[in-house]
DNA sequence: TTAAGGTCTGTAGTGACTACAGCTTCAAGG
DNA sequence: CCTTGAAGCTGTAGTCACTACAGACCTTAA
C-alpha cells in the first residue's frame, strides 16, 4: 500500500524559475499581501509548498490577463470567501475586459496618426518634417 | 505707425489651464529640464512668455501621440541643435510606431481570451466560472 | 487695508515591480 | 568535517510620469 507523497516545498529561485517570474516579484507579492507568508528553513529561507505555488500561477495568469494588483486582490477574496457567484466574477471580466478595449481604441487612434505622419514624410536631409509640424503648429 | 506688441506672459495657473495640463506637470518638466527656467517675478511667481507656452504645446502634444518623456528629449534636442533632418525624425517616428503597433497586438491578444472566457460564462449564481477556472487549472 | 485665492518650496505617494549592498545560510565536493 | 561558492535574507532606493500635500509667501480686487 502507497502513501500519498506531498511534493517538496521549493525555495524562492526554484519557484521563480519554474514560473518564469522574477525573484524579486515573489517577495514583493509577499509584502503586499497577495501571497501569504510562506513556511521557512530553521535559517530563514522561504519554503513554498504546493499551495502557494497554486496561488502563485493564479496571480501571474491574471496578470498576463492584464489585471490590475487590485483586481487580483478583489478576485482572490471572492476566490477565498467560497462564496461568490459566477455572476460577480462575470461582471469584473467585462469591466476589464471594457477597459482593455478602451485602452486599444485609444492606441489604435494614435496609431492612424503616427502613421499617416510618417506616410507624408519623404524621409530626405532636409529639416523640414511633418512630425516636428505637427508638433510645433500654430 | 503701430509697435509690433508681444503678448504678456502669463502665471502657472493660466497656462496650465489654457493647455488643459496639471499644475504641477508644468513644475515637474520644469525640473526635469523638459521646459527651461521661466523668467520670475519679484516675488519669484514663474511668468511664462510665448516660447515657453509653444515648447509646452509641442511637449504635450508629443506625449499625446504617445512619445515618452525620453523620446521627447531626444526630439527636443535635435530640434533645438537645428540641425536635425527629416530622415532622423522619420526614424524616431516609425520606432515609436512599431512599439504601439505591438502594445496593439498585445491587447487584441487579451481581448480575445477575455472576450472568449465571458463568453463562456453563464452568469448565474452557481460558484462555477470559466475565468477562475482558467486561472487555477493545472 | 484686508481677505481670498494663487503660487512658492520640498517631500512623499502612486503602481508594479527591479536593483542593490551587505550579510547569512545552504548544499555539494574534497 | 570543512570549505567554498551559490543562493537567500533584509531593508532601502530607483524606475516612469506625474499628483498631492503642508506650510509659507505673494498678488490682486474690493
Amino acid at each position: 500500500m502507497a502513501f500519498a507523497t506531498t511534493p517538496a516545498p521549493i525555495t524562492r529561485g526554484k519557484l521563480a524559475k519554474r514560473f518564469g517570474c522574477h525573484l524579486e516579484t515573489l517577495r514583493y507579492y509577499e509584502k503586499i499581501g497577495l501571497l501569504p507568508p510562506p513556511a521557512r528553513t530553521e535559517g530563514g529561507h522561504r519554503l513554498y509548498k504546493i499551495d502557494d505555488q497554486r496561488r502563485l500561477r493564479f496571480i501571474l495568469r491574471g496578470r498576463e490577463l492584464g489585471f490590475s494588483i487590485a483586481e487580483l486582490r478583489g478576485l482572490l477574496s471572492l476566490v477565498d470567501s467560497h462564496v461568490y457567484t459566477c455572476g460577480e466574477i462575470f461582471d469584473l471580466t467585462i469591466e476589464h475586459l471594457g477597459s482593455v478595449r478602451a485602452k486599444i481604441a485609444d492606441l489604435k487612434r494614435l496609431e492612424r496618426t503616427l502613421a499617416r505622419i510618417s506616410s507624408e514624410c519623404h524621409g530626405g536631409a532636409v529639416p523640414e518634417c511633418p512630425l516636428i509640424d505637427t508638433l510645433w503648429a500654430d
